[in-house]
RNA sequence: GGGGCCGUAGUUCAGUUGGUUAGAACGCGUGCCUGUCACGCACGAGGUCGCGGGUUCGAGUCCCGUCGGCCCCGCCA
């Protein structure tokens, strides 16, 4: 008994009527949202992309329209024709709510099964049913509100690009294997057996040639994929901005990529100040234990370490103590420092110390093995006011070259910021970090590995220590960083052939290991390469930072889960034995051995 | 690879010390209702307690394994 679409055309979207609409005839097309029915009145919430309108359906005026009305269930499709009019009592909800809709016809297009979950915003459904039901979830103005940014944003993106100069070039998908880096996923070639596509983990050596070939300047709104364990804001195939130019200075590609950030804030209305404030890593991990400090908020941290030597022996801790003062933390009972001592040793802390810090005086378990004066003295280089707590840790010396107390302390920083609701919202607290050591030591490798990609600039200086003392040379990388979240990061490269040979060697490849892994690239480098530089953002961090989200979830359309499987298609899935076949692949399953 | 939380009706959850026929809300179905907007009222349907094994006279509840979701560490040049 379904309704045929005919000739019948959409006249308005029914979320986008307003009082200004009065008295119009519309024709509006969507999906029932809910339904009210009073008997001889019936009121439907009709929503579409932009948003919901009441209609009414009143037996008196239009027998037939209430007859079908009453057939209507949630998320039919229909066609409503009617009058606007103004409501009696306006619904301040509705972005619709000073008019509604008196329908003269309703066409039924068609029904629908019951959902396994109201489409609302206060979604009550498990993030499981949700992923399942990706096309009803979808239906959420929020989601609907999400894509649209994110649409409106890398429009603004391409514009600014465009305007800059930079040309949008793709890269191709199936490319080769990389031997360094996160792991690939490999798409088998049927023409020749045995052999291997890779997806690319990002277009970095393809843009890096673009350079070479004279593009100049290139950007790419390009998908990148890399088969490591998720995170919410990490997914196995994400998007980048990915960005190249020649002949750049630092100083430009960051001009580039405020103006950049700046028109896509201007979307959500908010007004970015440029240039971003600068910070070299070090003083990123020593001041907020962290090299993405989230700098909406103070509580810097404190190296105490000398102010707790007294008490070494007593309290047992090795390597450094780092404390910093918790606004209002005093008032915290003892069962939640009991709490925040377990987050502590849960971060890799050895030990957890505090001080209250109130009006009458400061109290701390600290005092017996240390002193009064020594406890007065930490507080005072946490900074701490009346009312405070703080918090030391003492963790073991170094990870990978950092202070791992520094570290622990910086988790803390941020679990407590959280917990006493310090951090103010709608603030944009962008920083561009520099001044990274090119390697860390691998333990799983034993030994130097790149700390970006290796093909990341020397500064100049440090050139002639590459072999001498790798520990000391300063890359050209920086990040950009964005209330505590790495949006991405760049560097102005190695152009030069000898330079980028003796980086691999530095490396421990061999002229031969390195030649058989970039050997093309290598082979590029020497016909004339322009210095260049440039960055990649993250696209769907950026998005859900201006959404407001705390998962990329709800900025991706077709997300994964923690186990990187797409619950509505299913995937990934077993393929028929013809298809391996034809591919010369034989599966054996690692617990089969 | 490791840690934490969770899995009971379509959905979100409750379920005591292991004990009769597993409950609530929302949703769904039927009926009534002309100003609702979380409509209201009445009645009703709806369960492989994720799955497998074990302990027990008896398991949603205890034990072991396994599968799935979320968060974190490792990992993500």
């Amino acid at each position: 008994m379904l309704d045929s679409l005919g000739n019948l055309k959409r006249t308005h979207y029914a979320g986008a009527l307003r009082a200004a609409h009065e008295g119009q005839s519309v024709v509006l097309m969507g999906w029932v949202a809910g339904r009210r029915d009073l008997g001889n009145l019936i009121f439907v919430d009709l929503r579409d992309r932009e948003g919901i309108a009441q209609i009414v359906f009143n037996k008196e005026a239009h027998p037939t329209a209430h007859w079908k009305a009453e057939q209507l269930r949630s998320e039919y499709v229909v066609a409503v024709e009617g009058r606007v009019m103004r409501r009696g009592k306006p619904n301040p909800e509705l972005a619709s709510g000073e008019v509604e809709v008196v329908a003269s016809a309703l066409h039924i297009l068609n029904t629908s099964a019951t959902p396994p979950f109201v489409i609302e915003d206060e979604i009550s459904a498990s993030e499981e049913t949700r992923l399942r039901y990706r096309y009803l979830d979808l239906r959420r103005p929020q989601l609907q509100n999400n894509l649209a940014l994110r649409h409106k944003v890398i429009l603004e993106i391409r514009r600014a690009m465009d305007e800059l100069g930079f040309y949008e070039v793709e890269t191709p998908m199936l490319t080769r294997a990389t031997p360094e880096g996160a792991r690939d996923y490999l798409v088998p070639s049927r023409v020749h057996p045995g052999q291997f596509y890779a997806l690319p983990q990002s277009p970095q050596i393809f843009k890096q040639i673009l350079m070479i070939s004279g593009l100049d300047r290139y950007f790419q709104i390009a998908r990148c994929f890399r088969d490591e364990d998720l995170r919410a804001d990490r997914q196995p195939d994400f998007t980048q901005l990915d960005v190249e130019m020649s002949f750049p200075t630092q100083d430009d590609v960051f001009g580039v990529i405020e103006q950049v950030m700046q028109r896509a804030w201007r979307v959500i209305g908010a007004d970015v100040k440029i240039p971003f404030r600068r910070m070299l890593h070090q003083d990123a991990i020593r001041r907020y234990g962290s090299d993405k400090p989230d700098l909406r908020f103070g509580m810097e941290l404190a190296d105490v370490t000398p102010l707790f030597e007294a008490g070494r022996e007593t309290l047992k801790f090795e390597g450094s103590v780092f404390a910093l003062a918790a606004p209002g933390g005093a008032s915290l009972s003892r069962k939640q420092l009991d709490e925040l001592a377990e987050k502590a040793k849960s971060f890799g802390a050895r030990a957890m110390y505090t001080i209250k810090v109130a009006p009458e005086g400061i109290t701390s378990g600290l005092a017996k093995t240390l002193g009064e004066e020594a406890v007065k003295k930490i507080a005072e280089a946490a900074g701490a006011k009346a009312g405070d707590l703080v918090v030391a840790v003492a963790a073991q010396k170094q990870i990978k070259g950092t202070d791992n107390a520094a570290l622990v302390a910086g988790q803390m920083r941020l679990h407590l910021a959280e917990k006493l609701r310090v951090i103010p919202s709608g603030q944009w607290d962008f920083v561009w970090l520099t001044g990274f050591p090119l390697f860390e030591w691998s333990t799983t490798e034993d030994r130097w590995v790149p700390a970006q990609h290796p093909f990341t600039g020397i500064i100049e200086e440090d050139l002639e220590k590459l072999e001498t003392a790798p520990w000391e040379v300063r890359s050209k990388g920086y990040d950009l960083v964005l209330n505590g979240v790495e949006l991405g990061s760049g560097s102005v490269r190695i152009h030069r052939a000898d330079v980028q040979a003796r980086l691999f060697r530095a490396i421990g490849l061999s002229d031969e290991q390195a030649r058989s892994r970039f050997g093309f690239f290598l082979d590029a480098l020497t016909y004339g390469t322009p210095p260049h530089g440039g960055i990649a953002l993250g696209l769907d961090r950026t998005v859900m930072l201006m959404a407001g989200e705390k998962s990329l979830r709800e900025v991706i359309a077709f997300p994964k889960t923690t186990a990187a499987q797409d619950l509505m298609a299913d995937a990934p899935n077993t393929v028929p034995q013809e298809q391996l076949d034809e591919l010369s692949i034989q599966v054996r399953l690692k617990n089969e051995e």
